[in-house]
DNA sequence: TGTATCCATAAGGATATACTTATATAATGA
DNA sequence: TCATTATATAAGTATATCCTTATGGATACA
């Protein structure tokens, strides 16, 4: 699916946001597999409430969306977001993040709803 | 040329140099043509300090390289960057601003150092 | 030599950013 | 109903960021 190429503006604002380490892992994760907020704080090792704060800014421009499941809040790459292949062309470059999640799944903290 | 793909830290401090729109519009603009410093100022209405300090900025990473010709200095893209083609992947996604170098031209305000 | 132009740098201030702690909301389960 | 867990939000703070004004250095030219 195309979306929409970006103005130099709008590109400005998408790599500013994108442009912090934590939220830069927050959507690489997101783009390779759904990932619950206590997961971040485990995989970051921040706060909740500072995870949190990334993710809303996330979810203001429309990049990520939630679904609720029980208790938790599941998180994804938002696939109806205008500019989704600008963010893929720049998240596709840097390595996988994969890893850690398998690093969380050992520790057997992976959030798992069947 | 190939260069390293970047780590993800390194991506997002790429990516936060590169999410403001006057250091964007540079990079872009350079990527281009080259350019000098008082070309900018005129293209992005901003003052001549405001100008050297974006353009410090990627020369301080090494993004951008200076070559002094008389009173001017040229700034253009350095070929050596090592991460040139994660940087050239996100802006060969934003439109081309060679129209604004044209308008320059229009109204006279091109430098030329033949 | 003096002056004008181009550019860099320093210092200061207003605002933005990213965290902290405290608290509120929502769902679960005893 | 009450306690627990997961998450969001509010308020405060330290720092970063981006501009401003002032000034200095380098080059060109009369």
């Amino acid at each position: 699916m195309q979306t929409t190429s970006p103005d130099i503006d709008t590109a400005a604002n998408i790599l500013k946001l994108l442009g912090d380490k934590t939220r830069l892992g927050i959507v690489k994760i997101v783009s390779e597999q759904e990932c619950c907020v206590c997961e971040f704080v485990d995989l970051f090792q921040m706060t909740q409430p500072a995870v949190s704060q990334h993710l809303r800014k996330l979810k203001d421009v429309g990049l990520v969306s939630e679904s609720r499941r029980g208790q938790w809040i599941f998180y994804s790459l938002n696939k109806t977001y205008p500019f989704l292949d600008f963010v893929q062309k720049v998240i596709e470059q840097i390595p996988s993040q994969k890893f850690k999640l398998e690093e969380l799944e050992a520790q057997g903290k992976r959030i798992c709803c069947d």
